[in-house]
DNA sequence: TCAATATTGTTCCAAATGGAACAATAAATT
DNA sequence: AATTTATTGTTCCATTTGGAACAATATTGA
Protein backbone atom coordinates (compact mmCIF):
# COMPACT_ATOMS: atom_id res chain seq x y z
CA UNK A 1 0.00 0.00 0.00
CA UNK A 2 2.01 2.88 -1.25
CA UNK A 3 1.65 6.58 -1.24
CA UNK A 4 0.76 8.12 -4.56
CA UNK A 5 0.06 11.72 -5.29
CA UNK A 6 -1.95 13.74 -7.68
CA UNK A 7 -0.71 16.94 -6.07
CA UNK A 8 2.33 17.15 -8.28
CA UNK A 9 1.15 15.74 -11.55
CA UNK A 10 4.34 16.35 -13.46
CA UNK A 11 6.38 13.63 -11.78
CA UNK A 12 5.57 9.93 -11.79
CA UNK A 13 5.19 9.37 -8.06
CA UNK A 14 3.89 5.84 -7.95
CA UNK A 15 6.23 2.89 -8.37
CA UNK A 16 4.19 0.57 -10.51
CA UNK A 17 6.42 -2.41 -9.80
CA UNK A 18 5.73 -2.54 -6.07
CA UNK A 19 2.89 -4.91 -6.66
CA UNK A 20 5.45 -7.57 -7.65
CA UNK A 21 6.32 -7.83 -3.96
CA UNK A 22 3.15 -6.83 -2.18
CA UNK A 23 0.62 -9.02 -3.92
CA UNK A 24 -0.49 -12.15 -2.09
CA UNK A 25 0.26 -14.51 -4.94
CA UNK A 26 3.52 -12.91 -5.99
CA UNK A 27 5.02 -15.85 -7.85
CA UNK A 28 1.86 -16.35 -9.86
CA UNK A 29 1.74 -12.64 -10.52
CA UNK A 30 5.34 -12.44 -11.69
CA UNK A 31 4.89 -15.43 -13.94
CA UNK A 32 1.77 -13.97 -15.48
CA UNK A 33 3.37 -10.58 -15.87
CA UNK A 34 6.31 -12.10 -17.71
CA UNK A 35 4.10 -14.24 -19.90
CA UNK A 36 2.05 -11.20 -20.86
CA UNK A 37 5.18 -9.18 -21.50
CA UNK A 38 6.37 -11.81 -23.90
CA UNK A 39 3.10 -12.72 -25.53
CA UNK A 40 1.15 -9.48 -25.96
CA UNK A 41 3.59 -7.49 -28.08
CA UNK A 42 4.64 -10.56 -30.04
CA UNK A 43 1.07 -11.62 -30.60
CA UNK A 44 0.24 -8.17 -31.97
CA UNK A 45 3.23 -8.30 -34.30
CA UNK A 46 2.35 -11.79 -35.55
CA UNK A 47 -1.19 -10.71 -36.24
CA UNK A 48 0.00 -7.60 -38.05
CA UNK A 49 2.70 -9.30 -40.10
CA UNK A 50 1.19 -12.71 -40.79
CA UNK A 51 -2.52 -12.35 -40.10
CA UNK A 52 -2.62 -15.27 -37.68
CA UNK A 53 -4.69 -15.18 -34.52
CA UNK A 54 -3.46 -16.77 -31.33
CA UNK A 55 -5.05 -20.19 -31.72
CA UNK A 56 -3.52 -20.40 -35.19
CA UNK A 57 0.08 -19.85 -34.28
CA UNK A 58 -0.35 -22.08 -31.26
CA UNK A 59 -1.54 -24.80 -33.58
CA UNK A 60 1.38 -24.17 -35.89
CA UNK A 61 3.83 -24.32 -33.00
CA UNK A 62 2.41 -27.57 -31.71
CA UNK A 63 2.49 -29.25 -35.10
CA UNK A 64 6.05 -28.03 -35.64
CA UNK A 65 7.17 -30.16 -32.73
CA UNK A 66 5.20 -33.34 -33.18
CA UNK A 67 4.88 -35.51 -36.24
CA UNK A 68 1.13 -35.57 -35.90
CA UNK A 69 -1.46 -34.59 -33.37
CA UNK A 70 -5.23 -34.62 -33.07
CA UNK A 71 -7.17 -31.44 -32.40
CA UNK A 72 -7.76 -32.81 -28.94
CA UNK A 73 -4.01 -33.07 -28.33
CA UNK A 74 -3.52 -29.48 -29.37
CA UNK A 75 -6.33 -28.33 -27.12
CA UNK A 76 -4.72 -30.16 -24.24
CA UNK A 77 -1.21 -28.90 -24.88
CA UNK A 78 -2.37 -25.34 -25.25
CA UNK A 79 -5.19 -25.44 -22.72
CA UNK A 80 -7.45 -23.75 -25.25
CA UNK A 81 -11.08 -24.74 -25.76
CA UNK A 82 -11.64 -27.28 -28.50
CA UNK A 83 -13.78 -25.02 -30.63
CA UNK A 84 -11.05 -22.41 -31.07
CA UNK A 85 -8.67 -25.13 -32.21
CA UNK A 86 -11.31 -26.47 -34.58
CA UNK A 87 -11.65 -23.06 -36.20
CA UNK A 88 -7.90 -22.66 -36.46
CA UNK A 89 -7.62 -26.06 -38.13
CA UNK A 90 -10.10 -25.14 -40.82
CA UNK A 91 -8.51 -21.83 -41.67
CA UNK A 92 -5.02 -23.29 -41.72
CA UNK A 93 -5.96 -26.25 -43.85
CA UNK A 94 -7.46 -23.75 -46.31
CA UNK A 95 -4.18 -21.83 -46.24
CA UNK A 96 -2.24 -25.05 -46.79
CA UNK A 97 -0.25 -24.51 -43.64
CA UNK A 98 -1.38 -27.84 -42.21
CA UNK A 99 -2.97 -31.05 -43.47
CA UNK A 100 -5.75 -33.10 -42.01
CA UNK A 101 -6.21 -36.79 -42.52
CA UNK A 102 -9.14 -38.74 -41.09
CA UNK A 103 -8.24 -41.60 -38.83
CA UNK A 104 -9.35 -44.96 -40.21
CA UNK A 105 -9.42 -46.65 -36.86
CA UNK A 106 -11.23 -44.03 -34.82
CA UNK A 107 -13.42 -42.21 -37.26
CA UNK A 108 -14.16 -39.37 -34.88
CA UNK A 109 -10.68 -38.01 -34.91
CA UNK A 110 -8.32 -36.70 -37.57
CA UNK A 111 -4.57 -36.45 -37.43
CA UNK A 112 -3.01 -33.12 -38.19
CA UNK A 113 0.40 -32.51 -39.70
CA UNK A 114 2.27 -29.39 -40.67
CA UNK A 115 3.19 -28.69 -44.31
CA UNK A 116 6.49 -27.34 -45.62
CA UNK A 117 4.82 -23.99 -46.06
CA UNK A 118 3.63 -24.16 -42.48
CA UNK A 119 7.10 -24.99 -41.26
CA UNK A 120 8.57 -22.01 -43.06
CA UNK A 121 5.99 -19.75 -41.49
CA UNK A 122 6.61 -21.21 -38.06
CA UNK A 123 10.31 -20.47 -38.38
CA UNK A 124 9.60 -16.83 -39.03
CA UNK A 125 7.18 -16.59 -36.14
CA UNK A 126 9.52 -18.42 -33.79
CA UNK A 127 12.15 -15.78 -34.50
CA UNK A 128 9.83 -13.10 -33.14
CA UNK A 129 9.19 -15.01 -29.95
CA UNK A 130 12.83 -15.95 -29.50
CA UNK A 131 13.85 -12.32 -29.85
CA UNK A 132 11.34 -11.16 -27.28
CA UNK A 133 12.39 -13.96 -24.95
CA UNK A 134 15.98 -12.80 -25.11
CA UNK A 135 14.97 -9.23 -24.34
CA UNK A 136 12.95 -10.30 -21.35
CA UNK A 137 15.64 -12.55 -19.88
CA UNK A 138 18.51 -10.20 -20.68
CA UNK A 139 18.53 -9.06 -17.05
CA UNK A 140 19.91 -12.42 -15.91
CA UNK A 141 23.46 -13.70 -16.19
CA UNK A 142 24.25 -17.08 -17.70
CA UNK A 143 24.05 -19.10 -14.50
CA UNK A 144 20.87 -17.40 -13.38
CA UNK A 145 19.30 -18.00 -16.74
CA UNK A 146 20.26 -21.67 -16.64
CA UNK A 147 18.95 -22.05 -13.13
CA UNK A 148 15.67 -20.37 -14.04
CA UNK A 149 15.32 -22.62 -17.09
CA UNK A 150 15.80 -25.67 -14.94
CA UNK A 151 13.27 -24.57 -12.34
CA UNK A 152 10.71 -23.60 -14.95
CA UNK A 153 11.12 -26.96 -16.60
CA UNK A 154 10.56 -28.81 -13.39
CA UNK A 155 7.53 -26.73 -12.53
CA UNK A 156 6.06 -27.06 -16.01
CA UNK A 157 6.39 -30.84 -15.91
CA UNK A 158 4.77 -30.98 -12.49
CA UNK A 159 1.98 -28.74 -13.71
CA UNK A 160 1.39 -30.75 -16.86
CA UNK A 161 0.78 -33.78 -14.66
CA UNK A 162 -1.53 -31.67 -12.52
CA UNK A 163 -3.47 -30.58 -15.59
CA UNK A 164 -3.92 -34.11 -16.80
CA UNK B 1 9.89 -34.28 -33.48
CA UNK B 2 8.36 -37.29 -31.94
CA UNK B 3 6.72 -40.39 -33.13
CA UNK B 4 3.01 -40.58 -32.52
CA UNK B 5 0.68 -43.26 -33.60
CA UNK B 6 -2.91 -43.64 -34.57
CA UNK B 7 -2.41 -47.33 -35.17
CA UNK B 8 -3.16 -48.26 -31.60
CA UNK B 9 -5.74 -45.75 -30.54
CA UNK B 10 -6.32 -47.12 -27.09
CA UNK B 11 -3.01 -45.98 -25.59
CA UNK B 12 -1.81 -42.40 -25.33
CA UNK B 13 1.33 -42.64 -27.42
CA UNK B 14 2.39 -39.05 -27.67
CA UNK B 15 4.17 -37.32 -24.82
CA UNK B 16 2.57 -33.93 -24.86
CA UNK B 17 5.24 -32.39 -22.66
CA UNK B 18 8.09 -32.89 -25.09
CA UNK B 19 7.47 -29.49 -26.57
CA UNK B 20 8.76 -27.96 -23.31
CA UNK B 21 12.24 -28.99 -24.41
CA UNK B 22 12.07 -29.02 -28.17
CA UNK B 23 10.53 -25.63 -28.83
CA UNK B 24 12.89 -22.87 -29.93
CA UNK B 25 11.79 -20.40 -27.28
CA UNK B 26 11.55 -22.90 -24.44
CA UNK B 27 11.80 -20.46 -21.54
CA UNK B 28 9.12 -18.24 -23.01
CA UNK B 29 7.03 -21.31 -23.67
CA UNK B 30 7.37 -22.67 -20.14
CA UNK B 31 6.55 -19.29 -18.64
CA UNK B 32 3.47 -18.94 -20.79
CA UNK B 33 2.38 -22.48 -20.09
CA UNK B 34 2.64 -21.89 -16.35
CA UNK B 35 0.83 -18.58 -16.55
CA UNK B 36 -1.99 -20.19 -18.50
CA UNK B 37 -2.13 -23.09 -16.08
CA UNK B 38 -2.58 -20.67 -13.22
CA UNK B 39 -4.82 -18.14 -14.88
CA UNK B 40 -7.26 -20.09 -17.05
CA UNK B 41 -8.86 -22.33 -14.44
CA UNK B 42 -8.83 -19.59 -11.84
CA UNK B 43 -10.25 -17.06 -14.25
CA UNK B 44 -13.11 -19.41 -15.07
CA UNK B 45 -13.80 -19.96 -11.37
CA UNK B 46 -13.75 -16.23 -10.63
CA UNK B 47 -16.16 -15.57 -13.46
CA UNK B 48 -18.44 -18.36 -12.31
CA UNK B 49 -18.40 -17.47 -8.63
CA UNK B 50 -18.16 -13.68 -8.68
CA UNK B 51 -19.18 -12.63 -12.18
CA UNK B 52 -16.03 -10.64 -12.79
CA UNK B 53 -14.26 -10.63 -16.14
CA UNK B 54 -10.51 -10.50 -16.37
CA UNK B 55 -10.06 -6.74 -16.65
CA UNK B 56 -12.23 -6.35 -13.58
CA UNK B 57 -10.30 -8.53 -11.21
CA UNK B 58 -7.07 -7.11 -12.54
CA UNK B 59 -8.34 -3.66 -11.69
CA UNK B 60 -9.35 -4.86 -8.24
CA UNK B 61 -5.96 -6.44 -7.65
CA UNK B 62 -4.12 -3.28 -8.70
CA UNK B 63 -6.20 -1.03 -6.48
CA UNK B 64 -5.75 -3.42 -3.58
CA UNK B 65 -2.06 -2.70 -3.62
CA UNK B 66 -1.89 1.01 -4.25
CA UNK B 67 -3.66 3.80 -2.40
CA UNK B 68 -4.80 5.30 -5.66
CA UNK B 69 -4.13 4.88 -9.35
CA UNK B 70 -5.33 6.36 -12.59
CA UNK B 71 -6.83 4.20 -15.30
CA UNK B 72 -3.66 4.81 -17.22
CA UNK B 73 -1.58 3.35 -14.37
CA UNK B 74 -3.72 0.24 -14.32
CA UNK B 75 -3.43 -0.16 -18.06
CA UNK B 76 0.33 0.09 -17.76
CA UNK B 77 0.65 -2.30 -14.84
CA UNK B 78 -1.57 -4.87 -16.48
CA UNK B 79 -0.52 -4.25 -20.08
CA UNK B 80 -4.18 -4.21 -21.07
CA UNK B 81 -5.63 -1.73 -23.56
CA UNK B 82 -7.07 1.41 -21.98
CA UNK B 83 -10.58 0.80 -23.22
CA UNK B 84 -10.94 -2.49 -21.38
CA UNK B 85 -9.84 -0.79 -18.18
CA UNK B 86 -12.29 2.03 -18.83
CA UNK B 87 -15.13 -0.44 -19.11
CA UNK B 88 -14.06 -2.25 -15.98
CA UNK B 89 -13.94 1.04 -14.07
CA UNK B 90 -17.51 1.89 -14.96
CA UNK B 91 -18.93 -1.46 -14.02
CA UNK B 92 -17.04 -1.60 -10.77
CA UNK B 93 -17.95 1.92 -9.74
CA UNK B 94 -21.57 0.93 -10.33
CA UNK B 95 -21.02 -2.13 -8.14
CA UNK B 96 -19.40 0.06 -5.47
CA UNK B 97 -16.25 -2.00 -5.55
CA UNK B 98 -14.15 1.03 -6.41
CA UNK B 99 -14.50 4.81 -6.31
CA UNK B 100 -13.54 7.42 -8.83
CA UNK B 101 -12.64 11.01 -8.05
CA UNK B 102 -11.79 13.52 -10.74
CA UNK B 103 -8.42 15.15 -10.43
CA UNK B 104 -8.61 18.88 -9.86
CA UNK B 105 -5.16 19.58 -11.20
CA UNK B 106 -5.26 17.52 -14.37
CA UNK B 107 -8.87 17.42 -15.37
CA UNK B 108 -8.34 14.64 -17.87
CA UNK B 109 -7.59 12.03 -15.31
CA UNK B 110 -9.38 10.55 -12.34
CA UNK B 111 -7.93 8.77 -9.38
CA UNK B 112 -9.32 5.38 -8.52
CA UNK B 113 -9.49 3.82 -5.08
CA UNK B 114 -10.83 0.54 -3.80
CA UNK B 115 -13.75 0.43 -1.37
CA UNK B 116 -14.10 -1.79 1.70
CA UNK B 117 -16.48 -3.95 -0.27
CA UNK B 118 -13.91 -4.18 -3.04
CA UNK B 119 -11.23 -5.17 -0.58
CA UNK B 120 -13.35 -7.95 0.83
CA UNK B 121 -13.99 -9.27 -2.65
CA UNK B 122 -10.33 -9.07 -3.55
CA UNK B 123 -9.44 -11.16 -0.49
CA UNK B 124 -11.74 -13.92 -1.64
CA UNK B 125 -10.40 -13.83 -5.17
CA UNK B 126 -6.80 -13.75 -3.99
CA UNK B 127 -7.44 -16.96 -2.10
CA UNK B 128 -8.31 -18.72 -5.37
CA UNK B 129 -5.15 -17.54 -7.04
CA UNK B 130 -2.99 -18.33 -4.05
CA UNK B 131 -4.36 -21.84 -3.90
CA UNK B 132 -3.69 -22.46 -7.56
CA UNK B 133 -0.22 -20.98 -7.20
CA UNK B 134 0.58 -23.44 -4.45
CA UNK B 135 -0.65 -26.36 -6.53
CA UNK B 136 1.49 -25.31 -9.47
CA UNK B 137 4.67 -24.79 -7.45
CA UNK B 138 4.16 -27.83 -5.25
CA UNK B 139 6.71 -29.72 -7.35
CA UNK B 140 9.56 -27.62 -5.96
CA UNK B 141 11.22 -27.87 -2.60
CA UNK B 142 11.66 -24.85 -0.36
CA UNK B 143 15.04 -23.76 -1.65
CA UNK B 144 14.03 -24.22 -5.25
CA UNK B 145 10.89 -22.24 -4.69
CA UNK B 146 12.86 -19.43 -3.08
CA UNK B 147 15.40 -19.41 -5.86
CA UNK B 148 12.68 -19.33 -8.49
CA UNK B 149 10.95 -16.47 -6.70
CA UNK B 150 14.15 -14.50 -6.65
CA UNK B 151 14.86 -15.07 -10.33
CA UNK B 152 11.33 -14.25 -11.36
CA UNK B 153 11.47 -11.05 -9.35
CA UNK B 154 14.68 -9.97 -11.00
CA UNK B 155 13.36 -10.78 -14.45
CA UNK B 156 10.05 -9.05 -13.82
CA UNK B 157 11.80 -5.88 -12.68
CA UNK B 158 14.04 -5.93 -15.72
CA UNK B 159 11.03 -6.46 -17.94
CA UNK B 160 9.03 -3.67 -16.33
CA UNK B 161 11.85 -1.29 -17.23
CA UNK B 162 11.86 -2.73 -20.73
CA UNK B 163 8.13 -2.15 -21.03
CA UNK B 164 8.39 1.44 -19.95
C1' DT C 1 -25.66 -58.03 -27.68
C1' DC C 2 -27.71 -53.92 -26.75
C1' DA C 3 -28.33 -49.88 -24.05
C1' DA C 4 -26.04 -46.31 -21.58
C1' DT C 5 -22.11 -43.40 -21.31
C1' DA C 6 -18.03 -41.03 -23.05
C1' DT C 7 -15.31 -38.78 -26.54
C1' DT C 8 -14.13 -36.03 -30.81
C1' DG C 9 -14.90 -32.30 -33.36
C1' DT C 10 -18.37 -28.87 -34.99
C1' DT C 11 -21.86 -25.13 -35.05
C1' DC C 12 -24.39 -21.60 -32.79
C1' DC C 13 -24.69 -17.69 -30.10
C1' DA C 14 -23.84 -14.30 -26.71
C1' DA C 15 -20.11 -12.02 -24.59
C1' DA C 16 -15.49 -10.26 -24.27
C1' DT C 17 -11.98 -7.99 -26.62
C1' DG C 18 -9.01 -4.57 -28.74
C1' DG C 19 -7.95 -1.22 -32.59
C1' DA C 20 -9.17 3.23 -34.18
C1' DA C 21 -11.26 7.48 -34.01
C1' DC C 22 -12.75 10.85 -30.87
C1' DA C 23 -13.49 14.85 -27.29
C1' DA C 24 -11.45 17.14 -23.57
C1' DT C 25 -7.58 18.74 -21.47
C1' DA C 26 -2.60 19.60 -20.89
C1' DA C 27 2.13 20.42 -22.49
C1' DA C 28 5.41 21.91 -25.81
C1' DT C 29 6.79 24.90 -29.48
C1' DT C 30 6.77 29.01 -32.14
C1' DA D 1 -0.36 34.15 -26.72
C1' DA D 2 -1.43 31.14 -30.25
C1' DT D 3 -0.69 26.96 -32.53
C1' DT D 4 0.75 22.36 -32.55
C1' DT D 5 1.44 18.11 -30.35
C1' DA D 6 0.63 14.76 -26.65
C1' DT D 7 -2.17 12.54 -23.18
C1' DT D 8 -6.35 10.68 -20.75
C1' DG D 9 -10.29 8.34 -20.99
C1' DT D 10 -14.37 7.12 -23.84
C1' DT D 11 -17.31 5.28 -27.61
C1' DC D 12 -17.82 2.70 -31.76
C1' DC D 13 -17.34 -1.27 -34.32
C1' DA D 14 -15.65 -5.46 -36.14
C1' DT D 15 -13.33 -9.49 -34.60
C1' DT D 16 -12.18 -12.98 -31.40
C1' DT D 17 -13.55 -15.86 -27.94
C1' DG D 18 -15.51 -19.66 -25.31
C1' DG D 19 -19.63 -22.05 -23.24
C1' DA D 20 -23.27 -25.07 -24.47
C1' DA D 21 -25.72 -28.00 -27.33
C1' DC D 22 -25.05 -31.14 -30.92
C1' DA D 23 -24.02 -35.20 -34.36
C1' DA D 24 -21.08 -38.93 -35.17
C1' DT D 25 -18.47 -42.42 -33.44
C1' DA D 26 -16.40 -45.30 -29.79
C1' DT D 27 -16.39 -47.53 -25.26
C1' DT D 28 -18.34 -49.53 -21.23
C1' DG D 29 -21.27 -52.35 -18.76
C1' DA D 30 -25.58 -54.74 -17.90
Amino acid sequence: MQKTTTANPTARQTDLTEIFDTIEYSDAYRITYLANSIVFPTYAAIKRDFGLVRAEYILLACLSHYDELTARDVAQISMRPRNTISRAVHRMVAEQLIERRHNRVDKREASLTITKKGQRLHKRIAAYLTQRQEDVFAGLNVQERQELSKLLRKTALHTAALNQ
